[in-house]
DNA sequence: GAACACACGTGAAACGTTTCAGAAGGTGAC
DNA sequence: GTCACCTTCTGAAACGTTTCACGTGTGTTC
């Protein structure tokens, strides 16, 4: 490709004229626009400002401007300000394909989604993106997004990364025994998670504390004087399960209450399997049935709550029923849910912040965040605030 | 950095065993592994297997590799054995950035998120990024996403373009003066939108069907046996808006029903303000109260459905309620809402294409495109499928 | 006035790939 | 035996940037 300045030669114009006779970003006499469009066309020219146009303008060498643009080696302040002044009246943008190739850094992190299944609680991760992007952005990388089958999830990984596609991953969605985890430690490829894994392997991650959550809301139905309290969590086995659960016996350990084992409810998380574990709890003799129910998802709470209705067992009023994730949902149903907020910016924050210092390679003060949610309380707990 | 060949040279042993010792990808003789590990040492080399590797490694140069691998120029059947051989010996992949400064063409498609708000009804559109990054994959693509703020996104388009960061994008969550669409008209930067504009701009898009859509569900319900339905529609004004109410007319007028005009509400898109809206409508005169209520969204039919809840009113068989969008919340509420839902997979992979046809500059057949929705029966239309 | 240090610039190489233009060698026709 | 023409391969340039190693010119010091 032809370069600005044999255009401008050719055309018996300055650079500068030629460039905006291209460009249009300023008038130009039509003879000398009419001479500068021959020559670009004889020349096959389409209009691409690079270092060396702005060298040429600037009168000095592509070096000199690349010093001078990215302050990495001293320019004098004259040449400084002629070749800040060229750059701008080119409109120059560096490419980046340039300077990737050349650093060998593509300043694009990876990440990857797997189909969310339709129903399941997902309305948190387009947010998680979107701050994640943002976050990203703020030290000059960008989000690569990018599909990926479930079950050979690390093909896509392993070719990003081999290509040269990407420095490094973000991975939301963990699981405990994740094989993406496994293969990016393995092959030292810098990542940090959203999510944890299991207490064996040692990565950067981000979580929400989950058991914290927990123990919040069952401190607030405390405060609000239940003194049954059930909780329905997970299945055994998941790290924040486990750790949601866990936060429910801390909190009524602190404040000296009993335990019933009839009151922690394992279920799926569903609505259905959350309703069914409400029946079990409901049939429990008066002296034993809970007043209060604590719900490790959302989507299990408005299964408790559509169960209790339908029972005719009035929520907030009769029986407490409190949430986990602030889906946009919890606001919106009848009447409106008690949750746990995870503060989704900040936690797309700490974990790109966590894969910056592995991508710079500075060692990070702490590789394992846990950040606590905030307890939204709302009419399903607190009868006060139900509607008139 | 010195290439493989450097690195086997000096620890004399073969290219193959040199990559072999580094790779660990097969054992070698514990002698040869010192020498190669302390050659790679004293040259500083880290592995990296690029092109000249490969070449070396099938005495060929560096073009007949490309050839070879590209088929992009004929090669004798014994050296392509050679170079496949190579290649794969090597494990070798080829650098995306080299390729994309070569060709300036990086083969990623840019993506912009702006914030979605806490409670706006977006949980389709992690769907949609999903499956659109699954489309441009197939073309051998990848999605950028970037943030960009609301009130001036054309930055963020310009600064990748002009960057060379993308060869084109793809714009979601248009609207009627969407300056991201007028700014990427005039720079004749590629792209296709997932929504309309107005008629007056030609480029290409895909959009659902919303007055086909809300016309399938009046249909329904007129199949129903209703006689007297009501429309909650959004204020006059956008594109997508009035081509739903439309298709209430047009299924109307087509059953030769009478259309009240107390029967057709505005309201903005919240739940309160359709509440409000369905709080008027069953304050008409019993001869003129509707039975059955269409929404333009699923977000305002939950409004509609929790009003109607809290005056007793029983929603699928006192009064029929439908929505649009089928968000995983519709399949949650109490009955479940019949409603429309949009093909995601189609529509992300047919803006994908229509993309790619401008990427390609191939002119597409058909540079607009409407895909209807699917209607889908639930119990807060029909109650026959009440639960028990 | 020679020797040196320093400030400022520059030419050229490098990153990894594709591709152009042409070299080498073989084959067939006359 | 010469020529032309394939087929198969190669050297080198090109993409746009950064950066290394080295000029050049000026001023300072003795």
């Amino acid at each position: 490709m032809a370069t600005l300045k044999q255009v401008a030669a050719l055309a018996d114009v300055p650079i500068l004229t030629a460039y905006q006779a291209l460009s249009g970003s300023a008038a130009v006499p039509q003879a000398q626009r009419q001479s500068v469009l021959a020559a670009a066309e004889q020349l096959g020219y389409t209009l691409h400002v690079t270092i060396k146009d702005v060298a040429a303008l600037a009168g000095v060498s592509i070096a000199t401007v690349s010093y001078a643009l990215n302050n990495s080696a001293p320019v004098s302040a004259a040449t400084r300000q002629r070749v800040l002044e060229a750059a701008a009246a080119l409109n120059y943008r560096p490419n980046v394909n340039g300077r990737t190739l050349q650093a060998n850094k593509t300043r694009l992190v990876g990440y990857g989604w797997h189909d969310v299944k339709r129903g399941s609680s997902a309305s948190f991760l387009d947010r998680f993106t979107y701050w994640m992007a943002q976050a990203v952005e703020s030290y000059g990388y960008h989000v690569l997004t990018f599909a990926h089958s479930e079950e050979s999830p690390t093909d896509a990984y392993r070719e990003l990364i081999q290509t040269n596609r990407v420095d490094g991953f973000i991975l939301a969605h963990t699981n405990r025994n994740d094989v993406r985890i496994r293969y990016l430690m393995e092959a030292r490829v810098p990542f940090a998670a959203f999510g944890r894994a299991n207490d064996r392997w040692d990565f950067p991650y981000v979580d929400v504390d989950g058991r914290r959550g927990v123990e919040l809301v069952t401190e607030h139905l405390i405060e609000l004087g239940h003194t049954r309290i059930a909780l329905i969590g997970w299945p055994e086995g998941s790290l924040s399960g486990d750790a949601r659960v866990q936060g429910y016996f801390d909190a009524l350990d602190a404040a000296a209450l009993p335990v019933h084992s009839a009151w922690v409810r394992r279920a799926e998380n569903s609505s259905a399997a959350a309703a069914a574990a409400a029946a079990e709890l409901m049939a429990l003799p008066s002296a034993l049935r809970p007043t209060a129910i604590a719900c490790v998802s959302d989507l299990m709470a408005i299964g408790v709550m559509n169960y209790l209705n339908s029972r005719g067992i009035r929520v907030g009023y009769d029986v407490a029923v409190s949430g986990f994730d602030d889906e946009p949902i919890a606001e919106l149903v009848h009447p409106p849910l008690t949750t746990l907020r995870q503060p989704v910016d900040d936690l797309a924050a700490q974990v790109v912040a966590l894969l910056m210092a592995e991508l710079e390679r500075i060692p990070a003060p702490q590789r394992q965040i846990l950040v606590a949610p905030q307890l939204i309380v709302r009419a399903s707990t607190d009868p006060k605030r139900q509607l008139p």
